[in-house]
DNA sequence: GTTTATGTACAACAATGTTGCAAAAATGCA
DNA sequence: TGCATTTTTGCAACATTGTTGTACATAAAC
């Protein structure tokens, strides 16, 4: 399918209105093909407004197009969900790796390992590694 | 060992200052015994400059005494090193538990489970886990 | 006690994120 | 297509969070 079009499917399953800011942000996200942080998206879509990009981003986050990953440097980063995400049904584990090195954050397809702890609930599990990427480790 | 002299000792092994700021940020963690957020450690030292805060918790995490514990919230969060952390030989593997319902971010003693990933170089791994916890799952 | 290195307090700044509201645009429907 | 409705945007203003520079104060070492 042709990109625009995609993007246009995955606001309309979201109930979220097809709107200039909202596609550039996503057609950012799939022509980069990696994680994002709000620098990166700011520096690329420079003439639009600071707010609005955080309601989008705000918006995607909550419906499922784009999730938050954690991070201990305070820079927010976000990463596009699989097409397994929808609002209702959000698939939460995932596993990233920042590189030490060029910074990078990347998401990986493994499956985060099942781990089960006596008393608690545990709903969604967040994997992060750091260490060298693989350009950076060769 | 009293507290006290176990707080001294902490700061002397890593070459720092034994000052009343640092005493009380230390001797707060240790009386709560769970992990805090910057918030918390300012609103029990109300009378301190938030400037040194930051100052001393960012010595405390450069030199192995807390460890920053990453969260998509914004909100930063510090826990205790483990005994076994120093400033050479800091143990980055940690695992998290927060809770969706009290927002407590729990720092629990299980080994993250090894990960690796073919051609990267992993060196640290961080597992964060979100449910609820055992006293709201109850 | 005196010296010296380190840490603190204050002011000022920078970056990051939020709220309220009027104007503009997207959708749905006649 | 044109109109009504609802959502989103753009702007201003504010709130929070974190940083830098510098003079002063304190801890450690002698």
């Amino acid at each position: 399918m042709a990109r625009y079009s995609k993007i246009k499917n995955i606001l309309k399953s979201r109930n979220l209105r097809i709107t200039d800011g909202r596609v550039d942000v996503l057609e950012f996200f799939f022509r980069k093909g990696k994680t994002l942080s709000i620098k990166e998206i700011q520096e690329e879509l420079k003439d639009s407004d600071r707010v609005t990009l955080y309601r989008i981003l705000n918006a995607f986050t909550e419906n499922g197009v784009l999730h938050k990953i954690p991070d201990d440097s305070g820079q927010v980063t976000f990463g596009l969900c699989h097409d397994t995400c929808d609002a209702e049904d959000h698939n939460h584990d995932h596993m990233h790796f920042k590189c030490l090195d060029c910074g990078t954050i990347e998401c990986l397809e493994q499956q985060v390992p099942e781990v089960s702890i006596p008393g608690y609930q545990v709903k969604e599990a967040n994997l992060i590694l750091k260490g060298l990427c693989k350009s950076c480790a060769a």
